[in-house]
RNA sequence: GGAGGGGUACCCAAGCGGUCAACGGGGGCAGACUGUAAAUCUGCUGGCUAAGCCUUCGUAGGUUCGAAUCCUACCCCCUCCA
């Protein structure tokens, strides 16, 4: 008969791979958990980009779930590997950054993580604290136990290396400096995104080469952006960030296509797959995607922000684009003019609506002005400063109340 | 140490004395269409109290009536040989 521990660790196994690519080996995953005391699981982060966006929380959701089952997160902080940079065939050693800038990311990080993980179960660690100590000597220790060949298993490393381009020396520690991480901390498992696989290898094979059992390896996927395509990024300009505003957050959920829905309520989503199941077979019945659409947007604006705040942007976004009509809630702005009357190319700059006249007057001739609802198409037009406040549009989104004051001239 | 290639607008990339505010593509924005989208089609994509003017082509000078295009110096990036 088998123990309740044991129905545990399956139940446990089943959770923690969904959504996985790679479980690195899904056997000593199974070994470790029915030794029935809390892991230690170890995630790295870099300290320079604590701007975190939706791509980033499938790994957050993952690591959350570990500590579900009462497991302990390790928020690792590569103060230290940042100074090399993960190589990229572009990456050159990046300037160390000051004590008070990596505290003060680290408070970012910390405001924006918990959102999703429990801070009873976290430990927040720089590896700064160990690699600093380790020093040269201690580098050259670590750097014997890998070798060139193993490093050039790594794809983008073997690529530069037989189209001939440069791989410089300090590009092969970052690898090293990671894996020593999971000595250092004796982790047990190591969670990170499928381009981490590499490195997260080399944590293994470190452990071993120091006599620690070697760690579990579970990689999730990268999310993609809005635009379906490319993986979800800020430079690219095709994130949704975590502390963006609940109308912002919404709308762009919304935009999204329905095929990257699902993978959005794969990736995203605390429903359970079976869920996720039936309402695809209610959209290939003829239910209308928008308002499945609106459940994943609900969902997640809940989740960053509350669910009065994601209940306000769901009507908001009804009311805005369903009945063509502006939000409840739009920015209010009051703006003084010296005459009677103000240029439509100066109205829109002053709310900031566009970011110069010339735009302004760009969109003026695509039709993509109204005033109080009505397109207009002349760029000369001059709005009344009576006081009173107008309703100005550009395109589908921007929007801003503006009261116009005459000042007059003393 | 030697040889060569290159730095152009958000990105890529043409241009190589005027017709260049700078071809083309991507991205973005807007309009039409829609379900809010996606796809598609079309337009826009330096600034300015604008039929005109002002600043942009690595930086600083110079030649010229006139330069992104020619010259000089400097900075930066890349490749190959050693």
């Amino acid at each position: 008969m088998p123990s309740t521990r044991q129905i545990d660790v399956e139940e446990q196994v089943a959770e923690l791979r969904r959504g996985a690519v790679d479980v690195l080996v899904e056997s000593e995953l199974r070994e470790r958990l029915l030794l029935g005391r809390p892991l230690t699981v170890k995630v790295g982060f870099d300290p320079t980009a604590p701007d975190l966006h939706l791509g980033h929380t499938v790994l957050l959701n993952k690591m959350r779930q570990f500590q579900d089952f009462g497991h302990i997160v390790i928020f690792l902080i590569g103060d230290f590997t940042g100074m090399i940079g993960d190589p990229s065939g572009k990456t050159a050693t990046r300037p160390a950054l000051t004590r008070e800038q990596i505290q003060a990311n680290a408070r970012t990080y910390e405001k924006q993580v918990f959102k999703v993980l429990d801070p009873e179960q976290t430990r927040l660690d720089f590896n700064s604290r160990w690699m600093t100590e380790l020093g040269a000597a201690g580098l050259v220790q670590l750097a014997s136990r890998h070798t060139v060949a193993r490093m050039l298993e790594r794809d983008d490393f073997r690529k530069r290396y037989q189209q001939g381009q440069p791989i410089a020396i300090h590009e092969f520690l970052y690898p090293l400096a990671q894996g020593y991480d999971s000595v250092a901390l004796k982790a047990d498992a190591e969670l990170g995104g499928t381009d981490q696989k590499f490195n997260l290898l080399v944590g293994r094979q470190l452990q071993e080469s120091y006599g620690q059992p070697p760690q579990v390896v579970l990689t999730v996927p990268l999310l993609e952006g809005l635009d379906g395509v490319n993986k979800m990024s800020k430079s690219l300009g095709n994130a949704i960030g975590i502390d963006e505003a609940p109308g912002e957050m919404f709308g762009k959920l919304m935009s999204i296509s329905d095929e990257l829905m699902w993978r959005y309520f794969e990736l995203l989503s605390f429903r359970s797959l079976a869920e996720i199941r039936d309402l695809k077979s209610r959209v290939a019945g003829g239910a209308n995607p928008r308002d499945i659409k609106f459940l994943l947007a609900r969902e997640i604006v809940a989740r960053f922000h509350d669910e009065a705040a994601a209940g306000q942007a769901q009507e908001d976004f009804i009311s805005r684009h369903r009945h063509g009509r502006a939000p409840d809630r739009m920015p209010e702005i009051a703006l003084n003019c010296p005459d009677a009357s103000l240029g439509i190319g100066y109205v829109l700059r002053d709310c900031g609506l566009v970011a110069s006249t010339s735009e302004a007057i760009r969109m003026v001739r695509q039709g993509a002005v109204r005033v109080d609802g009505d397109r207009i198409s002349d760029p000369r037009l001059a709005l009344e400063a009576d006081g009173t406040p107008k309703t100005v549009q550009v395109g589908k989104r921007r929007f801003a109340r503006v009261t116009l004051n005459a000042t007059g001239k003393g």
